[in-house]
DNA sequence: CTAACTGTATCATATCAGTAATACAGTTTT
DNA sequence: AAAACTGTATTACTGATATGATACAGTTAG
């Protein structure tokens, strides 16, 4: 059974999106594998407090993009693979560092000082 | 006058956001400075295709914060302090910082891989 | 002075995100 | 078989984001 333990809420980030990217990075980390039990829309819905449309949103994306199987009236599972989570992680790397590189940038920060940031926040 | 130059629209993100935080990255970076004159609301509006009332919102909330100054009929200027730019670099350096770190360790990404793709995407 | 610019305000409309309440169909548990 | 769970679908509502059209008041440039 996927774990929602570590998830924490942040506002500014569609909710759906936040789920769906919570998945997927557990994939690329390895906390999420091939044949993982999802807990059900319900459960997740009241587990953080939002409403199961909102979880059935993120939980039909990832479908669409075959990282989950759903059947009626059955529980729902993950499906990955070593070439998807490859694939996945370049994605989400790319955007991530990306965005924050340019941000960074767009403030005059330095790569030296880019470089100390990450390792300050890192704890 | 302030440039749009550089300026690059990201989905994801309103628009009024990106456009306010261009410009405060702008005060931070130092390209822009107390009394700087900024884009006509309908003059940015044309420029970036976006419609004027997106602008006057980012214009609007810049306003209440303190950061830029208007009058009817006259144009609008930047109002910045030293105080106020360190105030804005820490804000906009703590949130960066730590949701890149928090979305990398998601990953699984150690401390090492995450410096070593700030490096690749500084170019 | 007049025209052309400024900021500001108010409508109406469309889409997306999120909530809420139900309903129905299939599976699992007891 | 019945109860309790699953996924799926629909309808209605709210708020935020964004567009479009228009209007009015003050400032500046010709």
């Amino acid at each position: 059974m996927i774990s929602f333990e570590q998830f924490r809420m942040e506002d500014g980030v569609p909710i759906y999106l936040q789920i769906l990217l919570y998945i997927k990075r557990g994939m690329v980390a390895g906390t999420v594998v091939d044949g993982d039990e999802l807990p059900s829309r319900r459960m997740l819905s009241a587990l953080l407090s939002v409403n199961p449309n909102t979880v059935q949103k993120a939980y039909r994306m990832l479908e669409e993009e075959g990282l989950i199987q759903s059947h009626l009236g059955a529980k729902s599972y993950a499906v990955v693979s070593g070439e998807k989570i490859a694939q996945i992680r370049t994605e989400l790397l790319e955007n991530d560092a990306q965005n924050v590189v340019r941000t960074l940038k767009q403030m005059g920060v330095t790569r030296e000082e880019a470089l100390a940031l990450i390792v300050k926040y890192w704890e």
